[in-house]
DNA sequence: AATTCGAGCAACCGCTCGACT
DNA sequence: AAGTCGAGCGGTTGCTCGAAT
């Protein structure tokens, strides 16, 4: 049975999203929460699918986004949990909370695949292991996490059994693994790192300088938006409600006192989206992950523990390389 | 100055999964 | 148990923009 398209609308709306399209879709979801995203077109007007609402907010509007140049540590997890868990990007961002799924995705497959193998055929030029070059790229080049995904799927009933004894254990090593992204912003972006357009981060606050500068106009000029700026401010009351953030004053003092990053970062802190389905808490993530993801927790832990000295050593980049190209 | 090329990223598409009936 | 529906995920596409020619 052929299922038929997410979107029935005739008249549903493609590509990039305006401004005026994200304040609706900011306001609807400060009032009525992320999730029920088949309801989010109808009840907003939006031409858009359901899908795309969820993509947009998750991707790009959620609080807590951390955007721009990914950090030596964030590269090296990345990495690590890669060769853990194959291309399962959604897991993987969950080690990353201020990151999304697709822009791990994207960074995989525009910068690290790139670097890894680089470095991969450099240390076989270095070694003299020529012969197994050509499969190694194809490996590269093929989606690398087959075998991996195979043998987890293989193992699951151990992963499983292994999971159910390490809880603890597997809580700790998540500990473990943010505290090692926590010295990331003492880290300065990787200067061989192309970032051709220097815009992620910039790009981003123009955009949601551009976002505010609607929301201000927006919400002082139109008072028949009711409890837009009330409700904003104050915790949800209503069931129905998972609860809402203050997107305005969050957007709108960007320019002088702090960074619409950090503002972020602070909201997704506090704000109940500190819940969002999409972004799961860590010690919420350790208890309720899937089976997949419970059974590499153990492995994750005891990588992270091995990793204590890696992240210093260069020689150990090498072994990094090693196991994100095997597989 | 105009054109071509390639990198990066946002968004779409199709599939799977889990909840619900 | 089977079917339906919504949500989420991963792969892929296509647009934008800077670099190279």
């Amino acid at each position: 049975m052929v299922r038929p398209p997410c979107c029935e609308k005739i008249q549903v709306k493609k590509g990039p999203w305006t401004p005026e399209e994200d304040i609706i879709l900011v306001s609807y979801i400060q009032q009525h929460g992320p999730g029920n995203w088949r309801s989010v077109p109808a009840n907003t007007g939006l031409l858009r699918c359901s899908k795309s609402c969820r993509l947009r907010w998750t991707n790009y509007l959620r609080p807590g986004i951390k955007r721009g140049n990914f950090t030596q540590p964030e590269e090296k997890m990345i990495i690590h949990l890669q060769a853990l868990l194959g291309n399962r990007w959604a897991a993987i961002a969950s080690y990353l909370p201020q990151r999304t799924d697709n822009d791990i995705k994207n960074y995989w497959n525009t910068h690290l695949k790139k670097k890894l193998l680089t470095m991969k055929l450099q240390n076989g030029i270095i070694n003299g292991d020529k012969t197994n070059m050509a499969t190694e790229i194809s490996s590269c080049n093929n989606n690398n996490n087959g075998c991996n995904h195979n043998k987890r799927i293989d193992n699951k009933g151990q992963w499983e059994k292994k999971l159910q004894t390490d809880i603890n254990m597997a809580k700790q090593a998540l500990f473990q693994a943010l505290s090692f992204d926590q010295p990331s912003s003492l880290i300065p972006p990787d200067p061989d790192s192309p970032n051709r357009h220097h815009h992620s981060t910039t790009t981003y606050a123009s955009s949601t300088d551009n976002i505010s500068k609607l929301l201000q106009n927006w919400t002082s000029s139109s008072t028949s938006r009711p409890n837009t700026s009330s409700v904003s401010k104050t915790r949800s009351s209503s069931p129905g409600e998972r609860g809402v953030f203050d997107h305005h004053s969050l957007f709108s003092s960007n320019s002088e006192s702090g960074s619409v990053d950090e503002k972020l970062n602070l909201m997704s802190e506090t704000s109940i989206f500190k819940g969002d389905q999409s972004k799961p808490n860590i010690d919420m993530e350790a208890t309720t992950t899937t089976t997949d993801d419970q059974g590499s927790l153990s492995l994750i832990e005891k990588w992270l523990f091995d990793d204590q000295g890696l992240a210093q050593c260069d020689d150990n980049q090498e072994d990094l390389i090693n196991v994100s190209l095997e597989g």
